[in-house]
RNA sequence: GCCGAGGUGGCGGAAUCGGUAGACGCAGCGGAUUCAAAAUCCGCCGCCGCAAGGUGUAAGGGUUCGAGUCCCUUCCUCGGCACCA
């Protein structure tokens, strides 16, 4: 253990680049299976590299950081791998701009992102890397596709697709804007074409049970993920009837069918409702011009859902009948707004008398409203049923039928039960579990991504690429131009022969949805480099990840996806475990101030932070901003995410540069637990920076002033300490208890706020003996551990510099020692009737009747007492002693 | 509308089982150092009050020796969503 000299001036870069550079020499990070040990896998989502890292990155993998770090102290085998979510349209619509192929603005972009990662020093152990833009990664989602075409799993079908006719492409939803394509500015169309789907919805039953065994993920995740799935229990049935269309052919086969989760209420059904893409309301449209209108209206109807919420319940009668299937009744056919085609079989019983939105239609078009279900009150009566009352009887299930015929007084699960029973007997029916979840088109009509492995043969059909013929490679040299996709003109890529019967075919030019790319990756990470198999027995080790860490945007689909795919791979023998995610962490977004200035020639105009002054009242508070470019004043709007087109983004680089990576990583923990939005803060950096200097001045004392003076022999375990140096180690191994606790909760905010206080106590200490150089010593020893996750650079130098050993990274993680904890004497809160009056000291063994008799006898009790006898004296060990007066 | 999270100083945020509310930091104020400034260091910093003390965790009520924390009612903010039959 030889020290070194440590200078006066904290030099973060100079400090940073050694760090990395021993870390890279060691090969700090890169890992093996090692059965032996704990393995610890921490992932955070990877990026897409879209040319440079922002906040949000920089927050997210400074939190894997110090998790993955605190691990490896811990004793853990950890593994902490990056790659490149590659594939994606903002590529294309560089290369439509900038003329540059996808694969050469994704590689440059890649690399520098690399660069900006490494200068953070993230413990990644970076020769695992992987792309998905990649051949050897994108070869196994092609292979998993083939299976799944096997399995059934993958299949094909028309989709939906928005149009652009001018470009003669296809656009992504937010391509559209107001309905026009956001290029060519042409109305964009509704067109059907073939695309394959992956069935999702056979493992709906799963996905969605299996959230249960997922403790460690936040519950609001668990709650979108089921809303997601939506799972309904009831009965699909189907009303007879004889309507035809103009061909004399029955519509539907003589069956509107419809789906209840209240079937116990189907005795009082006063009418159908469609919705208005529904075969029954196009027909009735055909000679009704005001229905076709209104159909018309209802399919160009705003989808916003804050429109959704207050939107009018419209309608219009088709003047269509069908029958009631137990009652044989006629029953009136509506166009209703609030039917979605989507859902079900896009049709509705209405019971007006217990459902409200057909209530609401009801009483709208004066509809029969008839009551089915009763309940009775505290006194055992029949609540009245009132139309006034309504809110009261729609949607209970506490009841029972009434004017139900033979269902009269059975209570909802029976009465489901019977009514489903009567509907099966007379093949109208049955129960049926209805998914609100769809299954996931991969088929995406772009450029820059990963090729669907399937050509096209004239007589053979759509025939898969045999898995001998894997990867088909997307070529690299294409420069979309933003007419179509490129790969339609690409003969050589075309033009391949049927692996079937040989004749002359076609490759499928759709290329897979990215959520793709990203469904599986983090399994790939365990064993990057194997040609043979999509994953091998590392991924056994690996798997599952313990803690993931990402935004909170991708809590459905990202999510699901990769739930749904770890199933698929399970299935298929690849993998042991059926949920990929033990642990997840959603980190709360980076906001920064928002000033605007409106005007009426140019709209809103944004100031960046930068070039805006804030004006405070006496008392600090913000009241006002003005711009630096003309003085005049400018709207302060409080804060918001940071965001390009709003400029009050903050470039990392830029902090970087400035104050290091060890500043910009302990701002970012210190400034708010990980879960919570972060708000930025010039001063804040400030604050982390000059907390930093101090830790390094300290570093520099300790090396001038205090390790000369330790003895030769240690003495700290037996020797009975001075009360000053006993109080410094007891703070900062209570300070470590919290800290090891707080870090167990994730919450890192206060870890970096123990380390302050730490330094605090240390810097107030004496230190002008051989016994205060030991508790120093050690105290430090632990203020540099706790705080290396967080700013590993500094602590790393520190500790080599000051003897402790060569690597704080191998060191052990602190634990609070008892002796340290230990005490005589204890401070007690004294509370006279519950208010507080001061505190008493006992010695630690005191007793419940000593520590009364000390509280009553103390000067402040005496004088709160005011005479009065004590009426019971409460005593929490440690804490407080409460006299009652 | 429904679901979820939350409401604590000028600000970000602490407070593990109900036990000294406001730790730590930022901003502010006062002082030291300096020719001066920056940097640094020391001190103050919820509100009312000269003080003793009182009061205070969105508002109101309750349980308790004791409530930011538990229960009830109301209000507000943020996030998510699906008119899902």
């Amino acid at each position: 253990m030889s020290a070194q000299h440590i200078p006066e001036k904290f030099e973060p870069t100079a400090v940073e680049k050694a760090a990395q550079a021993f870390w890279e020499s060691t090969q700090a990070f890169k890992v093996s299976e090692d059965p032996s040990r704990p393995k610890y896998y921490c992932l955070s989502m990877f990026p897409y590299p879209s040319g440079k890292l922002h906040m949000g990155h920089v927050r997210n993998y400074t939190i894997g950081d110090v998790l993955t770090r605190f691990h490896k102290m811990r004793g853990f085998n950890v593994l902490q791998p990056m790659g490149w979510d590659a594939f994606g349209l903002p590529a294309e619509n560089a290369a439509i701009q900038n003329s540059v192929p996808p694969a050469k603005w994704t590689r440059d972009n890649i690399a520098y992102m690399k660069k900006q990662l490494q200068s953070l020093g993230f413990a990644i152990d970076w020769s695992r890397e992987v792309a998905t833009c990649d051949a050897d990664y994108y070869k196994w989602n092609q292979w998993l596709f083939l299976r799944m075409l096997e399995k059934g799993i993958a299949y094909k079908k028309t989709q939906v697709v928005n149009w652009d006719p001018v470009d003669q492409t296809v656009l992504a939803n937010e391509q559209v804007i107001d309905g026009r394509g956001w290029r060519t500015g042409a109305v964009v169309e509704k067109r059907e074409i073939p695309g394959y789907y992956l069935a999702i919805t056979d493992y709906a039953e799963e996905l969605l049970g299996d959230l249960d065994t997922l403790d460690d993920w936040p519950e609001r995740v668990r709650l979108m993920q089921a809303n997601w799935i939506g799972k309904s229990t009831g009965v699909r049935f189907a009303f007879p009837h004889d309507i035809r269309d103009a061909s004399g052919a029955l519509i539907g086969d003589g069956k509107l069918w419809v789906f209840t989760t209240r079937a116990d209420t189907i005795m009082g059904v006063t009418f159908c409702a469609v919705a208005a893409e529904h075969p029954l309301a196009t027909l009735a449209a055909q000679n009704n011009p005001e229905l076709a209108a209104f159909i018309e209206k209802c399919k160009h109807g705003s989808v916003m859902e804050a429109d959704m919420a207050t939107m009018e319940k419209e309608g219009l009668p088709t003047g269509l009948t069908v029958r009631h299937p137990l009652t044989g009744k006629p029953v009136d056919v509506w166009v209703g707004n609030y039917v979605l085609m989507s859902y079900g079989d896009g049709a509705v019983m209405a019971v007006p008398g217990h459902d409200e939105r057909d209530f609401h239609f009801a009483q709208k078009y004066s509809l029969p409203i008839e009551q089915v279900i009763s309940e009775k009150d505290a006194e055992g009566r029949d609540k009245p049923f009132s139309t006034d009352a309504w809110q009261e009887w729609y949607g209970t299930k506490d009841g029972y039928c009434v004017n139900s015929g033979k269902y009269d007084g059975l209570g909802y699960t029976a009465a489901v039960d019977a009514v489903a029973a009567d509907l099966k007997a007379a093949q109208a029916g049955d129960k049926k579990v209805q998914w609100r979840l769809r299954d996931w088109g991969i088929s995406r009509q772009r450029y820059w991504g990963c090729p669907i492995p399937i050509i096209h043969c004239d007589d053979c059909g759509s025939v898969p690429v045999p898995d001998s013929q894997l990867p088909v490679v997307l070529p690299e040299d294409c420069v979309p131009d933003g007419s179509g996709n490129p790969l339609n003109k690409r003969e050589d890529f075309l033009h391949v022969d049927c692996p079937q019967c040989g004749k002359a075919a076609r490759r499928e030019t759709d290329t897979m949805d990215t959520f793709v790319d990203s469904s599986w990756y983090y399994a790939r990470f365990t064993c990057p480099n194997n040609d043979q198999a999509m994953v091998d027995a590392r991924a056994d080790y690996w798997m599952p990840v313990d803690q993931y860490i990402g935004g909170i945007e991708h809590a459905i689909l990202h999510l699901l996806y990769s739930r749904f795919w770890s199933k698929v791979m399970g299935d298929l023998g690849l993998v042991k475990y059926r949920e990929p995610f033990k642990r997840l962490l959603t980190q709360g977004m980076v906001l920064n101030h928002l000033f605007s200035r409106r005007s009426d020639k140019t709209g809103i105009e944004w100031f960046a932070p930068e070039e805006v002054e804030l004006q405070h009242d006496a008392s600090g508070r913000v009241t006002g901003a003005t711009a630096l470019r003309d003085g005049q004043p400018v709207d302060y709007g409080g804060f918001g995410t940071m965001s390009k087109s709003k400029r009050n983004g903050v470039d990392p680089q830029s902090m970087i540069e400035t104050y290091g990576a060890d500043t910009a990583r302990f701002f970012m923990m210190f400034a708010s637990p990980p879960e919570q939005t972060l708000e930025w803060s010039d001063a804040g950096i400030e604050g982390a920076h000059r907390f930093l200097k101090r830790v390094w001045n300290f570093g520099h004392v300790v090396s001038t002033v205090v390790r000369p003076q330790l003895p030769a022999q240690a003495t700290l375990g037996s020797a009975k300490l001075p009360d000053d140096l006993a109080a410094l180690r007891r703070e900062v191994h209570l300070l470590l208890r919290q800290a090891n606790y707080d870090l167990g909760k994730q919450q890192f905010n206060t870890v970096a706020s123990a380390t302050m206080k730490m330094l605090n106590a240390l810097e107030k200490g004496p230190r002008d003996s051989s016994i205060a150089a030991e508790v120093i010593v050690e105290c430090f020893g632990i203020l540099l551990r706790v705080l290396s996750p967080i700013t590993p650079h500094v602590t790393h130098y520190l500790w080599d510099a000051l003897g402790y050993s060569k690597d704080i990274l191998a060191a052990e993680w602190p634990e609070p020692l008892e002796a340290a904890l230990a005490q005589d004497e204890i401070e007690l809160v004294l509370q006279i009737s519950g208010k507080t009056r001061g505190a008493v000291k006992v010695p630690a063994q005191a007793d419940r009747a000593a520590i009364e008799a000390a509280a009553v006898a103390s000067e402040a009790a005496q004088k709160f007492m005011e005479g009065k006898p004590a009426k019971k004296v409460i005593v929490v060990p440690g804490r407080l002693v409460n006299i009652v007066v």
